[in-house]
DNA sequence: CCGAATCCACAACGATACTG
DNA sequence: CAGTATCGTTGTGGATTCGG
């Protein structure tokens, strides 16, 4: 599935369409500050202050911006307190608890293959400066 | 980790590099292409244009590009066959493997929201669209 | 406190053309 | 066939400011 899929069902054109679908959750998902966004989140809830504190690094602007699209997604909740002044809390949803799952995935591999990978990185970039 | 961290261990100027360079390896892998690719090899071994079949859409300089990324990384394996015409073959290593469990999951995760993503998007897009 | 909009530098990307 | 370089366009992301 996602790039071409093994083709396990009926139609076509209706696969494709799914497919694209994925691409576009892909694309929305797959980057850095979500993933991020997303591990910060795991299950507490918390105010766009306290997760820009806990995402370090992240501008106010990456920070609503990625919100929206997980928002959109229905991957976080978004909760308006009106009060002044405004107090704003953000939540995964359950298909969003699915996702940090896979992200902590991630997570752990990344832990694992830590001192493998920069070792790979040294070798190569000593490779290349070898002119 | 990677964000913020638990801080099960003892000193601390080393996780923090442990984290930046936890944050790099995801700004290197955490893409749609980068994960199309992973996903696309499998566990074949495939050459360039093979590749570039798979992975529908991606543009011949993408695909150099973020192949690169993934041998600096340790991720896929290139093979070069000095043969006229060049022939050049790609394949997942060991580490490359982990990570497409990961990106599997991800997969997993997609097919299994896709609908509720979907609906999501309709519920917030008729949202905005409400002036 | 939170979010939207503006401005702007610069990185990403696609298309093309050239090398071995 | 595979890779690199260049160029022009589009997009991304930070800083700032204003508004609720």
């Amino acid at each position: 599935m996602v790039t071409k899929q093994l083709a396990g069902s009926h139609d076509e054109a209706d696969l494709t369409r799914a497919d694209s679908l994925a691409r576009e959750i892909f694309s929305d998902v797959a980057n850095k500050w979500a993933f991020l966004i997303i591990e910060a989140l795991g299950e507490r809830t918390l105010r766009f202050s306290a997760l820009r504190n806990e995402v370090d690094g992240i501008s106010h602007k990456m920070l609503t911006q990625n919100l929206r699209i997980l928002e959109r997604n229905g991957l976080v909740e978004r909760t308006v307190y009106p009060t002044v002044p405004p107090r704003v809390e953000y939540t995964l949803t359950e298909p969003g608890q699915g996702l940090r799952e896979a992200v902590s995935g991630m997570c752990a591999w990344t832990q694992r293959y830590l001192a493998h990978i920069e070792s790979a990185r040294r070798d190569f970039d000593a490779g290349s400066a070898a002119m």
